[in-house]
DNA sequence: AGGAAGATCTACT
DNA sequence: GTAGATCTTCCTA
C-alpha cells in the first residue's frame, strides 16, 4: 500500500480536491483496516477565504493548516469531527475537506461505529465518515503521506473512471463566488447530489 | 459566561 | 421536504 507523495498536496487546494476524488482513504486500527473511496471534497483557502478556519489568522486549533501539506487537520463542529487534508503550494495556506466516502473495507466495524445497518448512511457526510472510521482529534496533524501512519491516502484501484461534478460549498455562511466542491457524479454516497 | 461552528437526527407540517 | 432540537469544542467578552 503506497501513500500518495507529498508533492501531490503541494498544489492549489482546488486542484488537490478535484484529484482526491476516487482515491482511497485507509484507516489503520489495532486489529483491522477500514477504507473507503473518496467521493466528495471541498477546497478551503486561507486569509482570502471567509469560510476558511484560517481566515482570521493562525490559532492553536488551526495550526496544521499553516504547516506542511499532506497532513490531516481535524476539528469539531456541531458535535462532529471533520476531516481535512492540508493542501497548498509552499508558503501558502489551504486545506481540502473530505465530505464523503464510499465504504470499501471494514463495513461491519463502520456499522458498529455508526450504530446503523444502513449502508448509505455510513459515510455519506463529513461528520458521519469520521465516526465510521473512528477518526478523532487524536489523528490531528497525522502525515497521510507516511505509509506507517494510522491514516493514509493511496492511489485508487486502476481502471475506474467517473464523471466529476462541481458545486458551491455546503453549509458555508460566507462563501466565495466559486465552485469549490467536487464530487463523483451519480455516486450514492455523495451527501447532496 | 456565552455563543458560534464546513452537521445530523428526528419528527412533523 | 422542511423545521427544530441537540451534538462538543474553541473563540471572544
Amino acid at each position: 500500500m503506497k501513500a500518495l507523495p507529498r508533492s501531490f498536496y503541494e498544489r492549489d487546494p482546488a486542484t488537490v480536491a478535484r484529484e482526491l476524488l476516487g482515491k482511497m482513504l485507509v484507516r489503520r486500527l489495532a486489529s483491522q483496516i477500514l477504507s473507503g473511496k473518496i467521493v466528495e471534497t471541498e477546497a478551503y483557502y486561507g486569509e482570502n477565504d471567509p469560510a476558511s478556519k484560517a481566515y482570521k489568522g493562525r490559532k492553536n486549533f488551526n495550526e496544521p493548516m499553516f504547516c506542511e501539506a499532506g497532513r490531516t487537520f481535524i476539528y469539531m463542529v456541531h458535535g462532529n469531527w471533520l476531516l481535512n487534508i492540508v493542501a497548498h503550494p509552499k508558503g501558502e495556506v489551504g486545506a481540502v475537506l473530505i465530505r464523503s466516502l464510499e465504504p470499501l473495507q471494514g463495513v461491519e466495524v463502520m456499522k458498529k461505529n455508526r450504530k446503523t445497518e444502513n449502508i448509505k448512511a455510513l459515510t455519506s457526510g463529513p461528520g458521519k465518515l469520521t465516526k465510521a472510521l473512528a477518526i478523532t482529534k487524536e489523528l490531528n496533524s497525522v502525515d497521510v503521506t507516511d505509509s506507517n501512519s494510522d491514516l493514509i491516502i493511496v492511489e485508487n484501484i486502476e481502471g475506474e473512471s467517473f464523471d466529476v461534478c462541481t458545486s458551491r460549498r455546503i453549509g458555508v455562511k460566507a462563501d466565495l463566488p466559486r465552485d469549490l466542491r467536487f464530487y463523483i457524479k451519480g455516486n450514492i454516497f455523495v451527501s447532496k447530489p
